[in-house]
RNA sequence: GCGCCCGUAGCUCAACCGGAUAGAGCAUCGGCCUUCUAAGCCGACGGUUGCAGGUUCGAUUCCUGUCGGGCGCGCCA
């Protein structure tokens, strides 16, 4: 809807140009938007405003111009002009009728669009290293990052999803050790622990699994155990592939699947560090000083250069990152969003100055970043820190154990990305209306319950006829639903442009609360067939389209709520 | 000391990359169940958008300074 009275807008611009009361040329980057009062139509345009000076003339007279210039169009009921200059635009009943056409007729489709025509997108999200189960801002980065894909999937971009691990360094020779220790029955406070050993108790458990011979499957492979606590190389390759597979099934649980896990080994094996860093030198940017190779990454924005090669011969960690993004690019995404803790914003600017040191036509904001901030988790008031299992961090695990997987999945992304997150275990759990994904969940169920009871009495939705009556939607919790719904596909837009599904759940809400006002003050199963079906039409549409927008989550969308006491309110209530 | 993020109702958070009267939920108080799930709905109360300046028709949004919280500042990853 927005696009096309954008669209209409300018037509009438273009004539204000072409009849010379508007100097040619690009114009600005007026916006069409909803208006947040009723009073003030549906929608407003700033355009008369921004234009007014280039025009010469007072914005309200430019407005008075534009409408004039506004061709004839269905749909409208009509435009004024308010304020300092604001142009209003109501629509008709009609308008809102056709739009609910459109959301049964296109169904799952509804708010999808095709902006990024099929262009290629990889997302990099998680990424952890295989060190430990996934801990709560693995958790984040996982919701977030696959309900990024889900949203540009939805805009049209052919989404990679892919999930990168350091299968190699000083943190998984930690690994081995501590996992070698175990193996020689060895705990965290022995004497001879190793000095950065990892101390949760999976350490344990992967140790009795190495030395059984046990044999796991992830990323492909078979490694068996060795039951040999000397052999340090099969201990890593066993231990790996140990945590690969656990954080896989965690992922799986949380229905989370990548497409390619890329292993930061094979940039080694596959000479690809080697020719970075023979690439970094002849372009120039590279010097020698204290025995170590530096790159002048202050060439391109950094603080201070960083060392790629260190005196003792091994390289740092940001050129194999740099590496990687190379391949990437080969790999011909031009455009990849990497889904990060903030804790590590301070590799943006070295990986980028790398790609641009590179001089290969790599642009300078590429790759883009979506950071997320630390969450805190919190059960009855109190921070919760430690995990026995992990050791001391809160897993991806527990909380789907604790919660369930939706709810988990909804907490951790109904944030902004950029702000602190606070998981409040207890709210997560409840099943009443301070639960928000409880509340848009049960909004769809109602629908359902609606066509069940509309079986049991025998009788059935006429579509065509719903279809054909819609003008029987006139009570104000109707009109208030269909302009609600019509706002999914700006959303979905939204969501996809500033690279923040959070937009999506926060719609979810506000749409769940019209269905349910809506639901409340009027019944749907009346004896007056074109009203009923024109009515049922209604709550299907908005079934769909709750549907639509909990799958942008990774949210199931239930036909019935049941009542779980083990997760429920007498669970809660003992807590 | 430097860089990044955040600061909005008692609490948790929105505000569509400068728009009109800053919105929800929770909490508090008051209403609504012989009718499709009350896991719901309706109403009231609640604000100097941390603070001080600046930019302009217009600022929660942009700029400067300042205070508070978080994260990062390694020849670790």
């Amino acid at each position: 809807m927005k696009q096309d009275l954008r669209d209409w807008i300018l037509q009438a611009l273009t004539a204000l140009q072409a009849g010379g009361s508007l100097p040619a040329g690009d114009l600005p980057d007026f916006v069409v938007e909803r208006t947040k009062s009723r009073d003030h139509g549906d929608f407003a345009t700033n355009a008369a405003l921004l234009l007014a000076k280039a025009a010469g003339s007072k914005p309200r007279d430019l407005a008075a111009a534009l409408v004039a210039a506004l061709p004839a169009r269905a749909g409208i009921a009509r435009v004024d002009i308010a304020g300092p200059g604001f142009i209003n635009i109501a629509l008709d009943g009609a308008a809102y009728a056709q739009e609910l056409r459109t959301i049964l007729e296109r169904g799952d489709a509804y708010g999808r669009n095709g902006s990024g025509r099929g262009r290629p997108v990889q997302i990099e999200f998680v990424s952890a290293n295989p060190t430990g189960p996934l801990h709560v801002g693995h958790g984040r980065g996982a919701a977030v990052g696959d309900s990024l894909a889900r949203v540009l999937e939805a805009n049209g971009w052919a989404v990679t999803r892919e999930f990168y691990y350091n299968d190699a360094g000083a943190q998984i020779a930690n690994l081995a050790l501590s996992v070698q220790a175990r193996s020689r029955g060895l705990t965290p406070d022995h004497a001879d622990w190793p000095a950065d050993g990892y101390r949760g108790d999976y350490i344990l458990d992967v140790a009795r699994d190495y030395m059984a011979g046990a044999t796991v499957h992830a990323d492909g492979q078979d490694v068996r155990g060795a039951a040999d606590s000397d052999d340090l190389d099969a201990i890593r390759r066993f231990a790996v592939a140990w945590l690969r597979r656990e954080q896989d099934l965690d992922l799986r649980a949380f229905g989370v699947v990548f497409d390619v896990y890329f292993l930061e080994s094979s940039l080694y094996a596959d000479g690809k560090v080697e020719a970075t860093v023979r690439d970094l030198i002849a372009a120039g940017h590279t010097y020698e000083q204290d025995g170590a190779l530096w790159l002048k990454t202050t060439d391109f924005g950094d603080d201070k250069d960083r060392v790629m090669r260190k005196s003792e011969g091994g390289y740092t960690y940001f050129v194999p990152d740099v590496a990687y993004h190379v391949d990437k690019w080969r790999r011909g995404f031009q455009r990849v969003v990497n889904e990060q803790g903030a804790d590590h914003h301070s590799t943006i600017t070295r990986v980028r100055a790398g790609l641009q040191a590179l001089d290969i036509g790599i642009p300078k904001g590429w790759p883009e970043y979506v950071l997320h901030q630390m969450v805190t988790v919190m059960r009855g008031g109190e921070e919760v820190k430690l995990s026995k299992r992990a050791g001391s961090y809160v897993t991806v695990r527990d909380l789907i154990d604790e919660v369930g997987r939706d709810a988990t999945r909804y907490f951790l992304i109904a944030r902004k990305t950029d702000s602190q997150l606070v998981f409040d275990i207890d709210l997560a759990r409840a099943q009443t209306n301070d639960n928000p994904v409880f509340y848009i969940q049960y909004a769809h169920a109602r629908v359902c319950s609606v066509r069940r009871q509309l079986a049991e009495r025998g009788l059935s939705w006429d579509r065509p006829n719903g279809l054909a009556h819609l003008d029987r939607l006139a009570e104000p919790h109707e009109q208030a639903l269909l302009l609600e719904l019509s706002r999914f596909p700006e959303v979905v837009e939204a969501a996809a442009v500033h690279l923040d599904p959070q937009l999506v759940a926060q719609y979810l809400r506000d749409l769940a609360a019209a269905f349910h006002a809506w639901y409340n003050a009027h019944h749907f199963i009346v004896d007056d067939a074109d009203l009923r079906d024109a009515r049922l039409s209604l709550a299907e549409g908005t079934r769909q389209v709750l549907a639509n927008g909990l799958d942008l989550l990774g949210l199931s969308a239930p036909e019935a709520m049941l009542r779980d006491d083990s997760v429920g309110l007498a669970a809660a209530e003992t807590v």
